[in-house]
DNA sequence: TTGTACGCGTTATCAT
DNA sequence: ATGATAACGCGTACAA
């Protein structure tokens, strides 16, 4: 059975290919008569239509790509199901890749989604990421946002969260409860959000003049039981703090083990706070406070903003900085049951 | 900037065009003088591959797609996950698409991929899917892997896990422990996946000479407020029942819930177990026992399948059912505290 | 509305 | 043994 071709749609229809194309796309001005009658062709006939054809002719194409480290993650899962919806929307078809950090995936993953004449993509780049690769990206002139991750190069678009005023908020949250002896704990130490986190609670902290403690920060990787170590040291070490602020939920998670483990009660004797508000954080006992970042809202945005600049937008680059809101549940406790040491 | 094309090169390499791709493609026979010419072409004129182009001329495509109902669940974000590295590793790139469960949305999808010729799909199907679909589906001979959720139609690949056993595990689990008295909470009913699941529980209750009370089987939606819910009416009604079987994690955490509310102590005189074994139930408080399934693993066979499909293999349709496990944590506590009523 | 050149790589057939 | 020629895949858009 050989494909069927619009030329053989326009031959059943007695029109030219022209005609049918115009039909399809609703383009043109094409009497309801002849119409109808491609309608028909193209019903009987179980006609399929070739994108790749229409694509090559454009020279373009209706496909974007998104770049992740890592879909496992909750809050990563979340911001792709915004942009999914959003891309849908607009009959986009979305790529997906996982780089796991590995720049060299990455490098062809783009260069996949330019063989292919992609439209757009939206990228959440690896951490060790080259310069020379957003060098060559703009070169190519594909719309191309930024997610998540800020990049230094001020000349692409970026949608992220407020990541500063987000612990700020956290921290301040803290210091009404009356705590004193705050720790930070989670994040990698060459990350730029890690920074913006870390400046925020520091911030808080001197703007309040309360010093800051060098010891009671600590990094980590992104796991339950990367957390649940660094908090074990930190607390080892130090056990007159009494609370924390742990830079992804997934870590203050694993904080909340070693707490139990040192018969901590959470929310009584420690308070804790996570950041990103993913799913799990309302699932756990105590209920974790935590900073929400609209994960789905900032795929949503990506999207929208991807697509205007699919559709020719060309103002400058624009920086959209979601603001997050503090989601308090119980592992802070009550302000009055508040017990700082 | 126009773009540079095959022809360019071959123009520069002073070659034709056949050559170019022949050197592109590894095929045919060249020498590795000109082979050379033509490589120092691409690189010096930064030529692109017209990915677009080739697939016109060869009516297929390094496309494929995977549509979930949800890519937020944890379980089908690790299945993602799994199936994206085999995919790349093939140098396939995935298209995704969240149906939400509307069977006219995973039409949609299908129709895109149909159109933008994809090689083929892994489907999670959405559940009120008209047999139709799955009609239309083979009569376009494109490999299609079914996963999780199976099809009644024996056409199609599936890769999924095996329900019946993991809660015959699970149910054997309770019995050892003493229990008589065990219900089967969650699962919509009109699900397949639910009907095997229930089989399990039936047939190893059976087995053991043990009757099958059928108001101890309720069935809810995949939430925790709703598996909350049933828990509390099926427990107000029953109060004898000692432990339950429940169809997801997520509804055993509802039902957690409630048992606290009924100052009923999860480990010692209340025997609970899941089914998924997602992250959460490591998190909960007492650790959930649960049917473990290597999601990630499902979406590594499923893209093994699916790539061996691609490639010509013919072979009547395939069942890969990977085996569940129990992991045992807390929620039953240990064989000698049981207490069975 | 239509005729038709065009987008760009592929491969079967030919040539040396 | 190596490489060239040219028809082909199929929808698009401009000139007529």
């Amino acid at each position: 059975m050989s494909t069927i071709t619009l030329a053989d749609v326009a031959a059943h229809a007695k029109v030219s290919t022209a005609t049918v194309s115009m039909v399809l796309r609703n383009r043109g001005r094409i009497s309801d008569e002849t119409r109808k009658r491609v309608l028909s062709a193209i019903d009987e006939l179980g006609y399929v239509y070739n994108q790749t054809a229409a694509n090559l002719r454009n020279r373009s194409s209706n496909q974007v790509g998104l770049l992740l480290h890592d879909i496992t993650n909750p809050f990563y899962a979340e911001m792709t199901a915004g942009l999914s919806q959003e891309m849908e929307r607009h009959q986009l078809m979305l790529f997906l890749a996982n780089s796991e950090e590995s720049a060299d995936r990455q490098q062809k993953f783009v260069d996949s989604l330019l063989q292919n004449s992609a439209s757009g993509m939206v990228l959440c780049a690896a951490r060790q990421t080259p310069t020379l690769f957003f060098e060559t990206l703009k070169r190519r002139k594909i719309p191309a946002i930024m997610v998540v991750r800020p990049v230094a190069d001020a000349h692409f678009d970026f949608v992220g969260t407020d990541n500063f005023l987000g612990t700020q908020l956290a921290t301040q949250h803290l210091l009404d409860l009356g705590h004193r002896h705050i720790a930070f704990i989670g994040g990698s130490i060459n990350s730029t959000t890690r920074a913006q986190r870390l400046g925020g609670y520091t911030s808080k902290l001197v703007e309040q003049g309360i010093g800051v403690k060098g010891e009671w920060i600590v990094d980590s990787e992104a796991s339950q039981s990367s957390g649940a170590k660094a908090a074990e040291q930190l607390l080892m070490a130090h056990p007159e703090i009494t609370a924390a602020l742990c830079y992804q939920d997934i870590v203050a998670l694993g904080v909340m083990q070693t707490l139990r483990k040192f018969n901590r009660q959470i929310g009584r004797d420690f308070a804790l706070i996570g950041f990103d508000d993913i799913t799990e954080a309302s699932l756990v006992q105590p209920g974790l406070t935590t900073v929400s970042v609209a994960s789905r809202e900032i795929g949503r945005k990506a999207g929208e903003l991807l697509y205007s600049r699919i559709q020719g937008n060309d103002e400058p680059p624009k920086r959209i900085i979601l603001p997050p809101s503090l989601v308090i549940r119980e592992s802070c406790g009550f302000a009055d049951k508040a017990t700082p040491a």
